[in-house]
DNA sequence: AAATTATATACGGATATTCGAATATTTGTC
DNA sequence: GACAAATATTCGAATATCCGTATATAATTT
């Protein structure tokens, strides 16, 4: 006799309604940090290192990386090692498609949103 | 003799590069949040009054309020007043461009987003 | 204008996120 | 293997965000 299987669901679907939409959420957090946006704007322009990322940002490097390691677990971007540099890029391109729907829409309501007091 | 004017930058315009950054990663934490996304998720389909949210959604209506209030100020959606009810909706199609977006990346990566321990 | 319904806001507590500083790990060189 | 350079991770403190509850405002009806 047939033994009923519990059919498995594919994890790249949505496993719960609920539970996608806290990833979804997660996921756009990981756009909402200031030093990532900036880390992206300059991966989306070419590939960079770790070390020449903390030298044009001005930040520490322990904060680049830690950001670096956040930005390609939610696969905006990923890397490559050569050597001992590690290079990373926006390969996927909805990010540009994302970050340029956002630069639209803030560049045309920057005092809304600037005003908006939910979220500082 | 003619006076230099100080030119005033149209507020449109970056006013200052971090303040821009800032400002955009304020409008994506907008989408950063669970409750926000349901709501946008729905008035993508359709214009909804606040108890008709509340209803579907079954949080308390202050939470809806609060979190339309974020969303109207980023400009996300927009609302009209209709007898003692207001109406929201989506009307920016970028809206529904960055959902669609993010939608498909974390479809296809919803396992890394989940283990990334940077944001919970 | 009083009452009612719908919506918006205020406040404190719990949780999440970021930072700075320090340390650990990895990679290549000698 | 010891060392140096590049990158990654950890930890506590400061700040931000969210929720629940309660209250305030606005619109309509009587």
């Amino acid at each position: 006799m047939a033994t009923a299987v519990k059919e498995r669901r594919k994890p790249s679907q949505s496993p719960d309604p609920g539970l996608f939409t806290e990833l979804m959420a997660k996921f756009y957090r990981g756009l909402g940090d200031p030093t990532r946006l900036r880390i992206l704007d300059h991966l989306v322009q070419k590939e960079r290192t770790v070390s020449e990322l903390v030298e044009i940002l001005g930040s520490p490097q322990g904060r680049i990386s830690s950001h670096l390691a956040c930005l390609r677990w939610c696969g905006f971007v990923t890397s490559r090692q050569s050597g001992h540099y590690v290079y990373y890029r926006v390969t996927d391109p909805r990010v540009r498609q994302l970050l340029a729907l956002g630069k639209e829409m803030v560049t045309a309501n920057a005092e809304h949103i600037f005003a908006c007091t939910r979220i500082r």
